[in-house]
RNA sequence: CGGGGUGUAGCGCAGCUUGGUAGCGCGCUUCGUUCGGGACGAAGAGGUCGCAGGUUCAAAUCCUGUCACCCCGACCA
């Protein structure tokens, strides 16, 4: 189909909209094709929705290809369906609550787990039905605390979700690993640049969640990779390698120091310089406790807990908040400090926390066996010579230091390196969170229940238009992989009438072949102006029918190498039908 | 929720300190010239200066309140 600029609903802007901070939010602004509602509600326009169609069209050819079969969901619900998974209050004010003319709460869909498993659980009911993986392309509704960047943190987004249900465990590693490879094909065909991250597994326990990421500058998701092997995680969920366990009894006892005034990291290891002590102490070799506060869910009351960490490193809430959840955890203020008056501000050591009774936990990097210089509980006085196993024994491991670039990798060894990504896909083993609290049981051979195992898994469909804008561009505008674009081939007419028919017969010919035409037949701009707007839409070929016509060549383009031949209208009209071929 | 910032024409901005006829660029309309890298000239259309109250002879400008939006953080599949 062609696509006439001269009459096509498109208006492009010359200036980044002032609003926009990333370059996705800005070029599909510019580029005429997205225009914002409200905060994190945009309206797609003619170009954009059909990238956004494209994006969608690739998702559901693999997910059928993959088996799953698609149904559509209502966005609003009805309250009671939230309520019997307690989400209409556990899921707060991100949730979009409304009521209908009777009063009557209703809600827009965040997310559809609820209505999956219903349907499943009204349909089948024999063992002989499953498994079976069912999957929708809707909008979904969040009401973020803060929507940010243009289409990639929205508030109304499209989602892809499916969900597999199987018998046993091994039928849902069956079908995580279905979606795995499902996804993988996707993200290939979509032309963004992904990878596949271990994530926290969260509330549900012990099952596989692993995040497909695009790495990207404007990434609001932080993971680590290393260098040497294929190891990659979310940082809330990663490890790192950690020093051999030492033999404690190669420690000299325990010796309380004066230290007046050494509240910090800083000032203690200045003042342990100062002592003589026949060695040179840097922050690595202290021990810091922070102090925290936790609530588990369900209750609430705040408990203390102390986290251990090499004195060098900073505790990552985030990273130790994902690995405690659903337990909520945060900073201890002064008055939850105040209520344990053995805990000196400052100067807290180990050594009496089992004593208190206050929970301790310890970074893997404080190794049994290890020696520190840590709090005495005492006003102005430190320990030296604490040791892991002798002198205190922590309560557990958590890896809570804030992961540092260059950290060692636990599988190879090799050098970790940070970076940013944004979300694109998750997959995880859901298990029977829904299958309990909704009883989905299919009837055994035996005459006897089954209860369903869950997966859970979801492709960011419009994020991933704002991912691939993120991954394809330049200075001069958008360059999307053929098999998004919105087009196949620009024409561009640079020039009169006979330029003007040539492409307009050029344009029908490539209609004919199958072709995606954006023709800009305008005759009110220069030159100049079309070229320009053409970089800046980024169909991937640029077709120029200009002055070489009079000896029958044309121009192609590649949007992306700037790479330009003059050829003949039919060696053009090959060379494009050949592209496409390959796309 | 905390911190920072911004609201003036469709878009991007100046004007506010020191109150006195609301401006610039892009875009838009008409005419002419130009026509392969965001052309030029001429003539135009378009704004209750976020909203409300106050001070004043007079408020985009000063004061008070309020709303909205953007960015950073907290939070969050």
């Amino acid at each position: 189909m062609t696509l006439r600029m001269s009459t096509l609903f498109l208006r492009t802007l010359r200036e980044d909209p002032a609003d926009a901070e990333v370059p996705s939010h800005k070029l599909l602004v510019r580029a005429g094709y997205v225009r914002r509602i409200a905060p994190g509600i945009y309206s797609w326009l003619p170009l954009g929705y059909r990238v956004l169609r494209n994006v969608e069209r690739i998702v559901r050819e693999e997910m059928e290809r993959m088996g799953a079969q698609e149904v559509h969901f209502p966005a609003l619900i009805p309250r009671e369906i939230y309520e019997a998974s307690n989400r209409w209050s556990e899921y707060g004010d991100t949730l979009f609550r409304l009521k209908d003319r009777k009063q009557a709460d209703y809600l827009l869909g965040p997310t559809h787990e609820e209505l999956f498993t219903l349907l499943v659980k009204s349909e089948y009911s024999s063992y002989k039905d499953y498994p079976v993986s069912l999957f929708q392309i809707q909008t979904k509704y969040r009401d973020e605390a803060r929507p940010r960047a243009g289409i990639l943190r929205g508030r109304e987004f499209v989602m892809k979700d499916s969900y597999s249900f199987d018998l046993d465990d091994d039928g849902l590693a069956n079908s995580y690993a279905a979606h795995r490879v499902a996804y993988q094909k996707t993200f290939e065909r979509l032309g963004l640049e992904y990878r596949i991250v271990s994530a926290v597994s969260g509330a549900m326990g012990g099952s596989a969640s692993e995040e497909f990421l695009a790495p990207t500058e404007s990434g609001e998701d932080t993971f680590v990779q290393c260098d040497n092997c294929d190891y990659a995680a979310n940082t809330e969920a990663v490890e790192i390698a950690v020093p051999a366990a030492h033999d404690s009894s190669e420690h000299p006892d325990p010796q309380v120091l004066d230290t007046p005034n050494t509240p910090t990291i800083q000032t203690l290891v200045d003042r342990l310089n100062t002592l003589g002590l026949d060695r040179e102490f840097s922050a690595a070799d202290t021990l810091k406790n922070v102090v925290l506060k936790t609530k588990a869910p369900g209750t609430d009351t705040w408990e203390l807990l102390v986290i251990g960490v090499p004195g060098d490193r900073e505790v990552d809430m985030k990273r130790l908040g994902g690995q405690l959840e659903p337990t909520e955890v945060m900073q201890a203020e002064p008055a939850d400090l105040a209520t344990e008056p053995r805990l000196v501000k400052g100067y807290i050591g180990p050594q009496i926390l089992k004593e208190i009774g206050v929970r301790y936990l310890v970074d893997p990097l404080v190794v049994p066996g290890s020696a520190w210089v840590t709090g005495a509980n005492e006003a102005d006085k430190h320990a030296a010579f604490v040791v892991r196993g002798r002198d205190f024994e922590p309560d557990g491991e958590i890896g809570a230091v804030e992961i540092r670039d260059g950290d060692r990798c636990a599988r190879c060894g090799g050098h970790l390196s940070i970076a940013k990504g944004i979300e694109i896909g998750h997959i995880f083993q859901l298990g029977r969170k829904y299958a309990d609290t909704f009883e989905l049981d299919a009837l055994g051979p035996d005459g006897k229940p089954i209860r369903i195992t869950m997966g859970s898994y979801g492709i960011g469909v419009s994020r991933a238009v704002a991912a691939l804008a993120e991954q394809h561009h330049d200075d001069a505008g958008l360059i999307w992989p053929r098999s998004v674009a919105p087009a196949d081939v620009h024409i561009v007419v640079a020039g009169k009438q006979p330029q003007l028919d040539a492409a307009q017969a050029f344009a029908d010919r490539l209609d004919a072949a199958g072709i995606g035409v954006l023709l800009d037949d305008r005759t009110d701009v220069s030159a100049g102006v079309k070229f320009k707007d053409a970089e800046l839409i980024g169909v991937p070929t640029i077709v120029v029918v200009g002055r070489g016509l009079a000896n029958g060549e044309v121009e192609v383009r590649d949007r992306a190498t700037g790479e330009r031949a003059d050829v003949s209208l039919d060696a053009a009209a090959a060379r494009v039908v050949e592209l496409c071929a390959k796309g």
